[in-house]
This record gives C-alpha cells, structure tokens and sequence, in this order.
DNA sequence: AACAAAATTTTACGCGCGCAAATTTTCCAG
DNA sequence: CTGGAAAATTTGCGCGCGTAAAATTTTGTT
C-alpha cells in the first residue's frame, strides 16, 4: 500500500515525523517508547510495510536476539520433534531462533559452528554429534558463544548440560522386564556413535549384574545414521541364524527397536506380551513413531517437555546474567516406562 | 594460536602484508587472487582464525550467496527428508542455506517470509502451507525473493513449480489395485490442509471414473499435522463400525497409512496381499518409515532425488538469470510404484 | 629487454543503523 | 499553575566492510 518504497530508518522516520533514534528504540523494544508515538509507528508500519535492515541493525548491536539451534541430524524424527519444542519456545520468548543440521559429519558441524560464530548470538543450544565430535572446535565454540548443550553431554563444554537419565532409562526397562519375564538382552550397534549409546549399554550391564544377573549383548553391525534399516538388517541375521539368547530383547533405541520389529514381522515372529508371543521387545527413547509399531512399542520415556523447557529456561538464564555461569551445572531427566504391547 | 585476536580485515590485511580490498576479494572468490596471495592468506587465517564480519559482509552486498528454505512442517519425516538433501547440494554449490519450518501456522510461514525478505537472499525454495497460507503475503515475497515454490504448487506464484505428479501417483496405485483385487475405497482427511490432498483426490475419481467404477470415499475427522494418530483414529472407528465399503483401501499418504495399518494390527485384521488376508492397504509418498510397518507399505514412490535436484538446479538457473524467468515454469516428476507386502 | 595484460594497491566514499550525551519537549501530580 | 521526571529529539560519531576508479606493481610473452 506504501507510495513509495522507503530506503531507510531516516526517510521512515521523517515520513512519520518523528526521530531515527525513537524509532530505533521503538524496533529494539515497543514498550521503551510512548503508548501514542507507538500506534504511530505501528500503523506506519502496517501502511508502508517498512522493515529495518536486518544487517546494519545486527552490526553494531552488542547483543542480538539471535538463537543457535545446532542438532547432529535433523532427519531423525526425535531432534525434529524436540528442535520443534524448543524453536516455538524461543520465538516466543521474543528471539530469532536459526536451526542447523550437521547432517551426521564432523566437518559440517564444524562449519556450523564456524558460521554461529559469526552471528553474533546471544546464545546457542547445542546437542553435538557425540563420538565423532571435534571436541576442540566445540570447546572454541563455547568459549566464544554462551552455550547450553542437550541430549549429548561433553565434559566440561558448555555452561550448561540438559538431558535424560540414560541409566533411569534401562534401569526401569530391564526391572520390568525382569520382573514380566526372562531377563533382556541388550540389542546395539557395535559402534554408536551418540555416547548416549555407551551410557546405556553401562547402565545395562549394572543393572544386570546388580540383580545378579548376567548381561548378554547382541552387537550389530552398521554405520551411520539410517538405524532403522541398520536395526532391520541385525534384525533379519540374528533371526535366521537363531541367535539370541533370550526371548526377550532391550533395544538400544526406539529406531532400532522399529527396524528390529519389521525383521520380526516379516519372519512371522510373534512379538507382544501374550503367551502365544515367541519375542518380547522394548526399547528406549519414546519415538514419535513407536506408538505406531505393529505392536506398539513399549518403552522408556524421554521428558520431552522437561528437556526442552530446561534447555531453554537455563539459556535464557545464561543470555541474562552474561554469558557465564559460576559453576557448570548437569541437569538429567528421569525416564519414565511406557507400556505398550511388545513386552 | 594467533597470538592476539584480530579486530577487523584491516588488521588482518596488515597482518599479512597486502591490502584490504585485495582480501575482500579473496573471501568474495578465493580464485580471483594470485595463486601466491592466495596461500599467504589461507596460511594466515589457519593461524589466526579470522573470518571477516557476516553482517558488515552483507549490508552492503549486492547480493548475497544466502538460499532460505521454508517447509510447512519440519518434523514431518518427509520434509525432513527432502530438506536434508536440499540443503546439501546448496551447501555444495558454495551457497549458505538456511531452513525453516512454519509449523502449520499461517501466522509463522508469514512471519518467517518478513524475516526472510530482509535478508538479501540470492533466492529462495519455498514449500508453501498450501490451503491455509496467507496468499497476498507470498505473492508480496515472491515479488521481493527470487523463488521456486516446490512440493505444494500456488497458482501463479514464484518463478517456477517443482513437484510430484499427483495424477500419477493415483494413477498407478488406482490402477495396480484394480489390477490384482478389488478396486480401492479412497481414505482421506475430511478437510485436508495440502493441496496435493485434493488433486490426489480429484485423480482418483477420475481415474475411477475412466475405468468405469465408481469411486467411493472414507472421510475422517481431524486436524493439524499429526496425520498418524487422525489415521489412527479414523481406522479404529471405521473398523469398529464395519464400514468399510471394499476390502481394499488407498490412503491419500502414507502417514495416514501408518497410522491406520497400526489400528489393523491393533483390531486383529490382517493386511496384505495373500489369499488369507482381509484386507489389502496401499497409499502414496514413499515416507521414509514406509518400508518398516508392518506389513511394509505397497506405495507410489515421490522421486525424491529428481525433485530436489530439479528444484535447486532451477533455483540456481533462477539466480544467474538475476532473479526472473520469461515463462513461469511447472515440472512434475512421475511416481513410481513400490510393491511391497500391504498390497 | 620491452611491453601488454593481469594483479594489486591507493584512495575515497557510502551503507543503514547503534549508541551515547546533551538538550528540549511532554506528561502527570501536587 | 508549576515543578520535576519521563520521554523524545538533536547531534555526531563509529561499526566493518563493499565497491569503484585510478595508479602502480607484477607477471608472462615475444
């Protein structure tokens, strides 16, 4: 609807009579001007669809209001879910949030964090790829840019560490199962590359041998991040060489878990609790698809609302008081079993 | 390891010993320098672990190598899945993609478009919300952005259109049913929010119709983007109700299908294409967790790897054609058909 | 060794806005 | 009506880099 196209603050200032700095206050915070000056600005707005140049506005700001969202693979339905949480969060918190994906490469996570850096963020949520992680890049990264880091936790990197509980996670899946039935076995790839994997296949062999029991692993092979097909394929050999020890299964993570069912079902083994079941199987991570498994898939829980609200409520904390935290602080969620039909 | 940190490209210039206008150039294309300069600088930002300012960079650019990406909603396995593979030919292209998820709200896909146009974007891939977006506002971005609109079509709208046939999609499912069974009921949301929902639906009437059958809808309730639980739900009620009208059912997609196969299992009714089987079940996308339902999902492949490398490869035409094409273009890839157990 | 072409340097200006200090205007209560 | 605080304005500088034109150096060729 504007007459003209407005070049800058200055002749959008001018147009509606007031001053550059006024109406750059107004843009930095609508409340920091006058209630009448403000609906003048406001329907201004509206009239001649003017928006401040996003560069030279960020240039010589000390702080912007630019959020970093950095997860390992955007694909896995799990980070999609939780980066949608916390993005809604952050929006509403009245900052810009910018998500970025390293597509499972250290390289790519590196140039993210490259580039983040460069953005002059107020601050940055951070789940890192694990394993194969520059742990020396991230450490520069947090250095430079107050950082709160999920899901993956790195030693002393970050202000801030929000996650689950790996060892309520198995702890409550194998008490159950031990208590339903046979003791599980822990089904896993060989070399995760989340640590996540590590502290649970830990977690299970405490629990195990707490009750007195032996653990008993069933390792597969398989790299990258398709785990699904990964958990068909472990699925298919183990099934046709007969090779589980037990007839009840704990997969590492719920998109194992799927994978590991489709390998069932297409062998024609049954999986459920009944006693006409042949396979029991659980899982951890409460997929957003594990409800939809044929059967269900019963498993262990994150606090997704709990994490993401954490992770952000402590960053917000982190952008206010500076940047820095006295002391670094680990905060973990305990799972919580949800029982479906597999086991 | 530089021993001190480096303010701007001025400092950094001296550092090395040329001038700055000489380095600009080398960050806008390291191959426009001397071979020699080249390694001098390179050497200097190892050790000093420049890089220059993005926003001072891009405030006074022509234009930037900035490609924004916008999805209705990220944590839909399908989008997910385009957008990784998007987002890496843009990145190999020398291009910094950025992504963004509306999340199903007019509000947000209109907000995010405000926030793009004030970032100089080279251009633009745009997966519009479809039936609910805010028409005006992308037609005043795609005035504003060079655009190709991929996967929902808006009539008229960007430079250009790349997507999936719907019509073939229909076409196939409709006629391989028809082929090896009874033909197909069609299951759909009763007000779906993508267009491509009423042009599938459209094609199989139309496809019914030419084959002299009669096509015949189940309709259930719904809203939002959580097409599994409204499969689920329609499923088990229709179920329940005993009324479905064929023992063969086409769902509009597969996400509807996941959820349905799941009320299947729930109520016992076995899905497939043997003699024994109640029911046969296809649907159309080829979602990345299609291959794992149980029974895996007969479905009609999107040709994934052509749509994306269709659509970057004309938004880059797109951007060296300085932002205009003559003739709005509209590309449509065929469907291919996957058989697999459910039909 | 001379010379054209390519690369680099010098010089100079501008982008659009943040920000700070001092001044003026506006507002509300007494 | 008046005083004082809050809000708005004026003034002016600076951010870090893009970019253009002209002058200079380097490079490769005959």
């Amino acid at each position: 609807m504007g007459r003209r196209t407005i070049r800058n603050m200055e002749e959008f200032a001018a147009l509606i009579g007031i001053s550059r700095p006024t109406l750059s206050k107004y843009f930095h915070d609508p409340d920091s001007v006058r209630q009448s000056t403000r609906a003048r600005i406001e329907s201004a707005v509206e009239r001649y669809d003017y928006r401040p140049n996003f560069f030279a506005m960020n240039q010589n700001r000390k702080l912007t209001k630019n959020i970093g969202i950095v997860v390992p693979y955007l694909a896995d339905p799990f980070f999609a879910e939780i980066v949608r949480v916390i993005e809604r969060q952050c929006i509403s918190a009245g900052f810009s949030p910018t998500v970025f994906s390293s597509h499972g490469e250290t390289e790519l996570e590196n140039d993210i964090l490259d580039t983040l850096r460069s953005l002059k963020l107020a601050g940055a949520l951070l789940a890192p790829l694990g394993r194969v992680s520059d742990k020396s890049a991230i450490e520069t990264f947090c250095e430079n840019v107050p950082t709160v880091l999920f899901d993956s936790n790195l030693e002393g990197m970050g202000e801030a560490f929000v996650g689950s509980d790996n060892h309520s996670f198995v702890e409550q899946t194998v008490q159950y199962l031990c208590r339903t039935g046979e003791p599980p076995c822990f089904y896993e790839m060989r070399n995760p590359a989340n640590p996540n994997a590590n502290k649970r296949r830990n977690a299970y062999i405490a629990v195990m041998e707490e009750m007195g029991l032996e653990p008993q692993f069933v390792r597969i092979d398989g790299q990258g991040w398709e785990f699904e097909e990964i958990g068909r394929e472990g699925g298919l050999k183990v099934l046709r060489e007969k090779s589980l020890p037990t007839n009840t299964v704990l997969c590492s993570n719920d998109r194992l878990a799927i994978g590991f069912l489709s390998a069932c079902y297409e062998n024609g083994v049954s999986v459920g609790r009944g006693n006409d079941c042949e396979l029991r199987v659980a899982s951890h991570d409460d997929h957003p698809f594990s409800k939809f498994t044929c059967p269900s898939l019963t498993t262990a829980a994150h606090d997704y609302a709990a994490v993401s609200d954490q992770a952000v409520e402590t960053l917000f904390r982190l952008i206010e008081s500076g940047g820095r935290f006295d002391t670094r602080t680990e905060t973990q969620f305990p799972a919580r079993l949800i029982m479906r039909e597999s086991a």
